[in-house]
RNA sequence: GCGAAAGUGGCGGAAUUGGCAGACGCACCAGACUUAGGAUCUGGCGGAGCAAUCCAUGGGGGUUCGAGUCCCCCCUUUCGCACCA
């Protein structure tokens, strides 16, 4: 039993080995400075949450990020690979309430102890650049950009409705409400609540953020899908319709020396306009067939309506309370169009027709300016509405061919007006062009460009984030914290409990200050920034993470930037994502750097999935990486990971798979040290002697498909498949290699490149093996193998021979056969000539080194 | 409802450009070796059939000498968006 054990694969021993030797080596990972002469290349992983452990999902993203780190240092990059940690956020406050731990302690011991699975699973990472962004040597830049961005009036607070998660006691983001309940809390409804919150003003790049989608070529189309619709660009027409009692002042109206006051941003300005209600609509086209124009209930008019009419206010209320229920659930599109006429009338500017003005339930506040005008014709929702009230339905384009028939609403744009005046005949897009330029040369309207997209409210009640690094003076009102006062720390010593409001607001020592402006006494902001603020500029704090005067180095962010290759779970694809395409544009504009973009290829891996659902606690399917670490070592587990699946597909996790990668493991790790003898006692002289053989041949295909694989198509399952295709076939020749009638030389060539292929999946078996046959120095050092297309070619070749397009049989031809060759050696087979006999062959196909098919009647 | 991706053996998956469907692995079956072992090696393994052969990539049609791959219709699953005017 003991000697066994020694014939043995042994990951329990081998692993722990290389740990020990590779932490004694800092420069294995480290990355060169430019002056190093090798092309650059930064490949980055999504950080993790230090939860206090790493899952599979972790296992499966850092796997494919550090095969391709590896793999292009052995191809002569100075790569930078870097990793750290995404330290703030709630569940440090959490456990700090159920454990009565610090909230620092928490994370930090969390961090140590994922550095340590880390290693234990050989990630090859650049620990000097290491960055934990609850500390303050890197919160104190999220203040710095902080002042910054205010300075450039990207930042301003302002009361808005928040979405509230009670269970998180704190806002979130639009981006963080899934179907209605916290991102975290999937089970727990978001409120909407007033507050005054801070807002990064991410819609001043909203354009920019737009059309660069088009240049991120090296992007999945899914993603930038995504985006787009989460910035949502809609262009049409803003438009007044004139308050019936206001229509004697019109002339008054369409003066010159009128100002209307500019649209702002989503509610708008129109409260403040008591003569006109402004509607946004991309088909100003079907203005003609407006029969009512709706309002939103909680659009400033509305109010002043129901002022004196009861009963009005209170259906009102009503719909307010169901949209809010309804943004609750998720659900704003399920709910039944209803509304109510308020009694009042607008007129149409285009056609001073008079319509009655509604409030309805499916008018949304917060986007265009709250109001509609309802074209039931040429809109579905529209159409449904009046249907529902009886209200008139006025056709106003017709298809081109006016023979069609027309089923309404009729909402496609290909058409021509009717019914329109003076602007009948004109095709849907040019009557949209003539009817905005009347728009503004009688200063009813304008063109206008709405985005779905909302400013970053970035506000949140909580203690474990980065401190808001303003002061609230009362002389002097809202007060920057000087930069050389940076960073504001927050307090060690804090008691966390259920309460709401802002934790900080309860720590004195903390609250209490002097203006710095006035010297006066001052109270510090208590909110702290969400945490996606740290992660949308991390990486770039990797190049240059010691650095105390400045965030970074521009000319070393200049030498590493773009990032080349950035992989993560697609759950980050508009969240963490578009703030980090923002937060690159912002420092752009701030000189400190000059990429417009982050990164320039990003991979987004598919999740774990056990028993057919995405592992998770709650689902009681989780696999502990340890356990398997424990079990089959971590090459297995990596491996595996790798194997199961393409990168890109959800991946079945299926213990018995990665047993039998680690049987994979094991054989390689038995014949590579079988024979490393014949390798290890070669002389040098004989080194270069090469000859073709059957192993050599599969060895230079297996070098080409997996080199083939790295740079693009990353089909790591494929890859490892065809590293035991490889060994298979070294398994078949043992007899031989045994018999030692393999030559010397190609035997080291076989297992030198074996070891070289398996470097980027298996780092740990490589390293031992490498070893093993004598080499010194790091197997990631050592050049990656180059496939030799003369040892590659196949002297000849299997044809597959058809007729009428079914296969017959397969003949063997020499590989350079032309098609000539091909077709005799497929005529002279015994199964085609019996099978065509007294038949006549109509045709031939013959395709070089692929097939050939005979057509046959 | 709109958009995208996917659907291939008992299972995970392969087939990179329209050219031998099922590589590789798991599970299973048989054999070898053996002081039984969750080790290793050899062979088998889509379905039907003794066989020659036939059938088979969600279903139905089509294009083609030839279709898992391209086109049309339908079904299912997953993901994203969903009163955005």
């Amino acid at each position: 039993m003991a000697e066994d054990k020694e014939l043995r694969y042994d990951p329990a021993a081998i692993e722990p080995k290389w740990q020990q030797r590779w932490a004694a080596d800092p420069t294995l990972y480290a990355a060169e400075p430019a002056a190093c002469g090798k092309p650059k290349y930064y490949v980055l992983e999504m950080l993790p949450y230090p939860s206090g452990q790493l899952h599979m999902g972790h296992v499966r993203n850092y796997s494919i990020g550090d095969a391709l780190a590896r793999h292009m240092w052995m191809r002569g990059y100075n790569v930078l690979h870097p990793m750290g940690w995404d330290a703030f956020g709630l569940p440090a406050e959490n456990a700090a309430l159920k454990n009565n731990t610090p909230p620092r302690e928490w994370t930090l011991n969390n961090i140590a102890g994922m550095k340590r699975q880390f290693e234990r699973l050989g990630m090859g990472f650049d620990w000097a650049t290491e960055i934990t962004t609850c500390l303050p040597d890197y919160y104190r830049w999220n203040q710095w950009f902080f002042l910054r961005m205010y300075e450039r009036d990207l930042v301003y607070r302002k009361k808005s409705k928040v979405n509230w998660c009670p269970e998180c006691a704190t806002v979130l983001a639009n981006e963080q409400v899934v179907d209605g309940c916290c991102w975290r809390h999937e089970d727990t409804k978001v409120e909407q609540r007033d507050l005054v919150q801070w807002f990064f003003r991410i819609t001043a790049y909203a354009q920019e953020l737009l059309d660069d989608l088009d240049k991120l070529n090296g992007w999945p189309e899914k993603v930038r899908t995504m985006q787009r619709n989460w910035i949502g660009r809609s262009e049409g027409t803003e438009v007044d319709f004139f308050l019936e009692e206001a229509k004697k002042k019109r002339s008054e109206i369409s003066h010159p020396s009128e100002q209307r006051p500019l649209a702002g941003g989503p509610g708008g300005d129109q409260g403040s306009e008591k003569t006109r209600i402004r509607v946004f609509t991309t088909r100003v086209d079907t203005i003609f067939g407006a029969t009512s124009v709706q309002l939103a209930p909680q659009h400033a008019l509305v109010a002043e309506f129901t002022a004196a009419n009861p009963e009005l206010k209170v259906q009102v209320e009503e719909m307010i309370e169901q949209q809010k229920k309804a943004r609750e659930a998720g659900d704003l599109g399920a709910i039944e169009k209803h509304g109510v006429p308020t009694g009042r009338f607008a007129v149409n500017p285009y056609n001073g027709e008079r319509v009655p003005i509604w409030v309805a339930n499916y008018i949304l506040a917060d986007y265009g300016t709250g109001a509609i005008m309802s074209v039931p014709a040429h809109d579905e929702r529209d159409f449904e509405f009046a249907i529902k009230y009886d209200l008139p339905i006025v056709q106003v384009i017709h298809p081109e061919d006016k023979t069609l028939a027309v089923v309404l609403p009729f909402v496609s744009e290909e058409g021509v007006l009717v019914n329109s005046g003076e602007f009948d005949g004109l095709s849907c897009t040019q009557a949209q062009a003539k009817m905005q330029e009347l728009a503004v040369a009688q200063r009813f309207g304008e063109p206008k460009v709405t985005f779905r997209l909302k400013d970053w409210g970035v506000s949140r009640q909580r203690y474990w984030g980065t401190p808001i690094p303003m002061i609230h003076c009362e002389r002097d009102g809202l007060v920057q914290v000087p930069d050389e006062q940076l960073p504001v720390v927050l307090p060690a010593e804090i008691e966390i409990t259920q309460q709401g409001g802002s934790p900080l607001s309860r720590v004195p020592e903390f609250l209490n200050t002097t203006c710095p402006r006035c010297g006066g006494p001052a109270k510090r902001e208590t909110d702290t920034m969400d945490t996606f603020v740290d992660s949308s500029w991390y990486f770039y704090r990797y190049t240059d993470s010691k650095n105390d005067r400045e965030p970074f180095d521009p000319a070393v962010v200049k030498y590493w930037f773009p990032i080349d290759q950035y992989i993560g779970g697609v759950e980050h694809a508009i969240l963490h994502l578009i703030y980090s395409r923002f937060w690159t544009k912002v420092m752009r504009d701030l000189g400190l750097i000059e990429n417009d973009e982050p990164v320039r290829r990003l991979f987004a891996q598919g999740m774990v999935i056990k028993d057919g659902a995405k592992m998770s606690k709650s689902k009681g399917n989780v696999v502990s990486p340890d356990d398997m670490v424990a079990r089959y070592g971590a090459d297995a587990a990596r491996m595996y990971s790798l194997f199961a699946a393409p990168p890109d597909r959800d991946l079945d996790w299926q213990e018995d798979g990665v047993a039998g990668v680690s049987r994979f493991l094991a054989r390689v790790w038995r014949l590579t040290t079988k024979y490393a003898h014949i390798v290890r006692e070669m002389q040098p002289s004989d080194f270069d002697e090469r000859r073709p053989s059957a192993l050599l041949r599969k060895l230079h295909q297996t070098i080409a498909k997996i080199t083939l694989d790295f740079e693009g198509r990353w089909h790591f399952n494929t890859c490892v498949a065809a590293i035991m295709e490889l060994v298979n076939e070294i398994q078949a020749a043992d007899a031989q290699l045994a018999a030692g009638e393999v030559p010397a030389p190609v035997v080291r060539e076989l297992f030198r490149s074996l070891v070289l292929l398996l470097a980027p999946f298996a780092p740990y078996l490589a390293a031992e093996l490498w070893e093993e046959l004598g080499e010194e120095g790091s197997v990631l050092r050592a050049p990656w193998p180059k496939s030799d297309p003369g040892l590659a070619r196949e002297d000849e070749l299997e044809i597959p021979v058809q007729i009428n397009g079914k296969l017959v049989t397969v003949v063997r031809v020499p590989a350079d056969a032309d098609t000539k060759a091909i077709e005799a050696a497929a005529l002279a087979d015994e199964k085609v000539r019996s099978r065509i006999a007294g038949k006549n062959v109509v045709k031939m196909i013959v395709v070089p080194g692929k097939l050939v098919n005979l057509v046959v009647r």
